[in-house]
DNA sequence: ACCTGAACACCGTTCAAGT
DNA sequence: ACCTGAACACCGTTCAAGT
């Protein structure tokens, strides 16, 4: 048998030099990640699916949490390429879009939601300074619709603590191996005789928290309290003028 | 050498029957995840805290998901345990405390909130029905206050999602390995020409979003809304008997 | 009935070597 | 400069066996 490039225990051949490439591993995580999860990425796993030995994915990225890191640079790339530029017609409609925009994206792609919301402890300089960019628009847009800077930093920071709350605690219960607690579990859970306001309520309403309905009654809630502040910061200002 | 009841390997005297239990397994668990992260729980170290051969513990869990879903359990327990009976005195005082309080409790332990919070889409039937139990006397206090039921409960629920976002995102952003974005590093991704509000509110506020004044200020936007909905229930009321 | 080590499949990572 | 398998330490879990 002639000698052949090929290893005995895969049957591959040998890949050329310059054959892989950094996009191209991060690409193939994406692909493994989407067909299952982000936690059961695996060096072994995307090696096998870029038809590579496992050990020169180690050459372009020195560890997972690397690779990972490359990801979510990746994943805010795509998210904030989606994000629509700030209006600055109507505030309250701006803001109700752009978060409602944001918890669509991440809806809609598990991946782009645990790297982009679950790491965003790790983000890199540029993912921060995408970040920081568009909270510098909005609130420059706040700032000109009246609200004092603080309250334009509160405003934002409400707005986003409760859109990724919804967020993650959607894909926290969609996450969950067993079956989530749907309406069909929670009314077996509850007693009409202990519990008639939720046995009452559970009759037209699910209690999971992450319909679109729950999403919007409490972005509802903050809006009637940002319209407050900004009538009591435009007073402070008059006060003041005056 | 006389035969002994020690093995070769471990050189551990082998334990009797009846010399580990479940509740001891699951004390020992806690143990070892408050000495790190609940993630770098493994059924080895947990055996070796435990002097205990690992697949002993599988005797009482036969995976250790099912050991997990048993200190969520526990967790759960702790925490409810700590809450404060409902109030029927002031109703916004009492869910500032009420949610204060549980923010209090998961981010002073963050075994507490990686089981009780990030795992909650894995609850038991016995953990769910602790939940529903809280939720059923705070909704049954707000609508005696004038809720409609269906206001009561986007008011439980924007306060949940809200305050759990919060709890989340802070968990998320401590569990980073590496160094939080904080203040200092914050400072030199904003470019005050880039970003002059940015620039000028760093001076005063982190941005991280977790601070209690941050917190607080978001459930202020949250209780105006409120008031405003109890209002408009009260008058849909009046209309009504008129 | 309860406790055990050996063994297996899988993982992340290092190393020394190929080309 | 880039690609590679062998090897290591670690993990969750099963199994067949001890007591």
């Amino acid at each position: 048998m002639p000698k052949q490039a090929t290893t005995e225990k895969t049957g591959r051949q040998r890949r050329e030099r310059g054959s892989i490439s950094a996009e191209e591993i991060i690409n193939g995580a994406f692909e493994v990640a989407r067909r299952d999860t982000l936690d059961k990425l695996s060096m072994p796993e995307l090696a096998k699916h870029l038809d590579v030995g496992v050990t020169s994915i180690y050459w372009y990225f020195r560890k997972k949490e690397d690779l990972l890191n490359a990801m979510t640079d990746e994943a805010i790339r795509v998210v904030f390429e989606q994000l629509l530029p700030v209006e600055k017609s109507d505030w309250k409609s701006y803001l109700r879009k752009h978060f409602a925009k944001t918890r669509e994206i991440y809806r809609s792609d598990h991946v782009l939601c645990d790297l982009g919301m679950v790491r965003f402890g790790t983000y890199s300089k540029e993912a921060v300074h995408q970040v920081f960019k568009v909270m510098e628009d909005i609130l420059e847009m706040l700032i000109e619709t009246g609200f004092t800077p603080d309250s334009a930093l509160d405003v934002y920071e409400s707005m986003s603590i409760y859109t990724r709350g919804s967020i993650l605690i959607e894909r926290i219960q969609l996450s969950a191996k067993a079956p989530t607690i749907d309406s069909q579990r929670q009314g077996r859970l509850i007693d009409p005789v202990d519990m008639p306001r939720l046995a009452e309520l559970i009759k037209t309403r699910s209690l999971s928290m992450v319909t679109d309905d729950d999403y919007e009654a409490g972005v509802s809630h903050l809006m009637t309290g940002f319209e407050a502040v900004l009538r009591a910061d435009k007073r402070a200002r008059k006060a003041v003028q005056a």
